[in-house]
DNA sequence: GGTGTTTTTACAAAGTTTTTACAAGTTGGC
DNA sequence: GCCAACTTGTAAAAACTTTGTAAAAACACC
């Protein structure tokens, strides 16, 4: 152990969809192959290996930008912009503001029809 | 180490009907899920961590606001109003008035239809 | 120098909190 | 029980803070 894996792929992340391999920089929605350049990588990088957590200004602006917490810019917003903007219409399920600490992706989630009391077994007995 | 702790995973309170995470700022009534503010996740947490107490209001402004006991304000009060609009019809069950001193939290309990004296054992013996 | 990327700037828009002004409720003395 | 004093509830506006956005400027790499 301890070798560099040469030839493997590992896929980062995959959802219904958009998957993620952070290794090849490569990121595919709907079947779609979208290009981000480095810093929106690193970015959604860094979400999508926190999902379902929200990750606050500072960190995001530490890790990504190696910021600290004096530095007040947009660069930020700017980036998170862009990257809405390449995730298409699922945007906004996949990152959310969490207003005043920061932000959080979500691993796509359908949408359901039915109640689940809807869904329940017809005629199981006799 | 040296890296920066990115969410930690509390599963903060949980009844019948209402599940707290404020960790995640998480908040779930009845499998549907509620948002709530900064201000207000501050709050109900303050509430809800000493829940069957009785808090006064000097201690909630205090504690929440950093109020001494010279403010007067009515911004307590707004927020237990939003917080009540949020927990829908339990509100009044899980947030009391105590008239003159402050709030209290309650966990949720069940209405009890039967009298403990109409539950007794139906033909116990023969 | 040209192309693509990142950051800043300067507002706009959205969201949150506090104040205000008054209504409604509660309590204790009579 | 009724009244006066006080406390809490409520809606709406104002004040404030944070985030979104477009465009320009700065940067970096070949």
């Amino acid at each position: 152990m301890g070798t560099l894996p040469i030839g493997n792929h590992i896929p980062s992340y995959r959802d219904e969809h958009l998957s993620i391999d952070f290794d090849q920089q490569l990121a595919i929605l709907d079947a779609e192959r979208i290009t981000l350049t480095r810093k929106e990588y690193d970015l959604l990088a860094l979400l999508v290996q926190h999902a379902g957590e929200i990750i606050p200004r500072d960190a995001l602006l530490m890790r990504v930008w190696g910021y600290g917490a004096e530095i007040r810019t947009r660069t930020l917003d700017v980036h998170v912009r862009r990257l809405r903007k390449k995730l298409g219409g699922y945007a906004d399920q996949y990152i959310e503001t969490i207003f005043g600490i920061g932000y959080r992706f979500q691993p796509y989630h359908a949408p359901r029809f039915f109640q689940s009391t809807l869904v329940k077994p017809i005629a199981l007995g006799a």
